[in-house]
RNA sequence: GGAGGAAUGGCAGAGUGGUCGAAUGCGGCAGUCUUGAAAACUGUUGAGGGUCACACCUCCGGGGGUUCGAAUCCCUCUUCCUCCGCCA
């Protein structure tokens, strides 16, 4: 959520910058402002009212006290007419406060100035690419193939226990994920970042507070029984955790890795690029999540990036590094950097890491805030990335390390996995 | 799941209808003293809105109600604690 006070003094800075988004924000904003200015002018009636009314309430009671009952009684008649306005001027103050928020839940976040101007995926900008794509013998399989061939995942079972999307990983495709996953943490943690293992549930509040609700309510399973949501990424949960923190510089910067299942409804598109492990229902994942000082956040996401070009580099992925354009920035996003890995049995670069600085908009609903040296309280930056989707960096590993009769284990993952080759 | 109890400022802990945004202690900050530190003493110290700055308004777990007036009374939700039951 933006700040009223930014755009107030913003306006049309604001509208420029989400011109790149495709999107005309003018009329949103205008609207905006005349709830703000409505809101304030109730808000100072209010409270015009309401001291008015404290005033006669003191002197009625400092009446009482000294046995002036008569003329007690005679104040509260007059009371009452200022109860009967200050309950109007608060329904209306209600009405107009949440008639403003949800405005201000529309607005999606400023882009950074380097972001690009651009209405899709078309529009995004190679920044980066590394890596030699491998020459695949004739008649190398999708993973979804190699999956079946060498027995290591299984969809059909998966659906037979719960539904499409669902994948049962067993045997060395098991092990193999297990060992992705503890390399992750362990590049993670060595890079100075927290472990945690945060609830795989979380409440309404907390998906306000990172964005997820109310505009992708959707995309989360929600658990009616309890009013819970299942997590679609670690992000929220682990984010959540500062939720309406008051911090101290030197708190600053808090950095957290976390591994969880993610579970995403993802209602829509079916069809060849969603097959095998390519969008799936629940997936695995390892996240990064920052929590900056704003003139720092910058730094941090350049540091972000190149961590987790490190891990792929030393799993020797091929992979591009895009700068997401306006039109495919997320909703809370000021700046994400993507990152692909080339799928040589696909013949197509499959997303497995985003990176994405949020500046203030999650701190300004999740009221993440830090005092600085001067005792000032401000908005903190957070910051998250994956490192990295499970099911494609899999997929990605399947596909380019298979051999005509096997599949290769990259070098670095040989100690934990215990194995050095699938047949 | 059943029965009780509790929720107050960074922490501890008073406050059961009227200048209570809230005693007191600890902690924090500033100062005095000291070569320096500690101790002692003095002052200061919650948050949000609003204002050029004041004024003023709101907040005592959340929501609602009673009252001229609520931390205090009523309803409701949530969380925590104790006991019983069940359980990986």
């Amino acid at each position: 959520m933006l700040q009223l006070q930014h755009i107030r003094e913003n306006k049309n800075g604001i509208i420029d910058a989400l011109k790149k988004r495709s999107l005309d924000a003018e009329p949103m904003l205008s609207a905006i402002l005349e709830l703000d200015e409505k809101r304030r002018g109730l808000q100072t009636e209010l409270d015009a009212t309401l001291a008015e009314s404290n005033k006669l309430s003191k002197e009625i009671g400092m009446l009482f006290k000294s046995g002036n009952a008569a003329e007690a009684n005679a104040l509260k008649e007059q009371t009452a007419g200022l109860k009967e306005a200050s309950k109007k001027l608060g329904e209306e103050l209600t009405s107009t406060t949440s008639a403003l928020e949800e405005q201000l839940y529309q607005v999606p976040n400023v882009p950074h100035e380097s972001v690009p101007a651009g209405a899709s995926d078309e529009d995004n900008e190679e920044i980066f690419r590394e890596g030699d794509i491998p020459k695949l013998a004739e008649g190398a399989l999708p993973h979804w193939e190699l999956a079946k061939k060498y027995d290591i995942i299984d969809f059909e079972l998966g659906v037979k226990v719960t539904g499409a999307g669902f994948p049962v990983y067993k045997g060395k495709g098991a092990r193999l994920q297990r060992a992705l996953v503890a390399y992750f943490l362990d590049k993670n943690t060595e890079a100075g970042y927290t472990e945690v293992q945060p609830p795989h549930m979380v409440n309404e509040a907390s998906g306000y507070g990172t964005g997820q609700l109310p505009d992708k309510e959707g995309q989360m399973y929600h658990v009616q029984a309890d009013d819970l949501y299942l997590i679609p990424t670690a992000e929220v949960p682990i984010t959540n955790l500062h939720r309406g923190d008051m911090l101290s510089p030197e708190d600053l910067p808090i950095k957290y890795t976390g591994y969880t299942p993610c579970f995403r409804r993802e209602a829509g598109s079916y069809g060849a690029h969603v097959r095998g492990l390519n969008r799936l229902h629940q997936f695995d994942k390892v996240e990064l999540v920052r929590i900056e000082r704003p003139e720092a956040s910058y730094t941090a996401l350049d540091e972000m990036t190149e961590h987790v070009k490190v891990i792929l580099r030393e799993l020797k992925l091929p992979y591009r590094i895009l700068r997401l354009c306006g039109g495919d920035l997320g909703f809370t996003s000021a700046l994400t950097y993507d990152f692909e890995v080339f799928s040589t049995a696909q013949d197509r670069w499959l997303e497995i890491s985003s990176v994405s600085n949020f500046e203030t908009f999650q701190a300004n609903r999740l009221k993440l805030r830090f005092k600085d040296e001067n005792g000032k309280r401000q908005l903190a930056h957070t910051l998250n990335g994956s490192s990295l989707a499970l099911p494609r960096v899999l997929a990605g590993i399947l596909e380019n390390y298979q051999t005509k009769d096997g599949i290769e284990i990259p070098e670095v993952l040989i100690p934990y996995c215990g194995f050095d080759r699938i047949d």
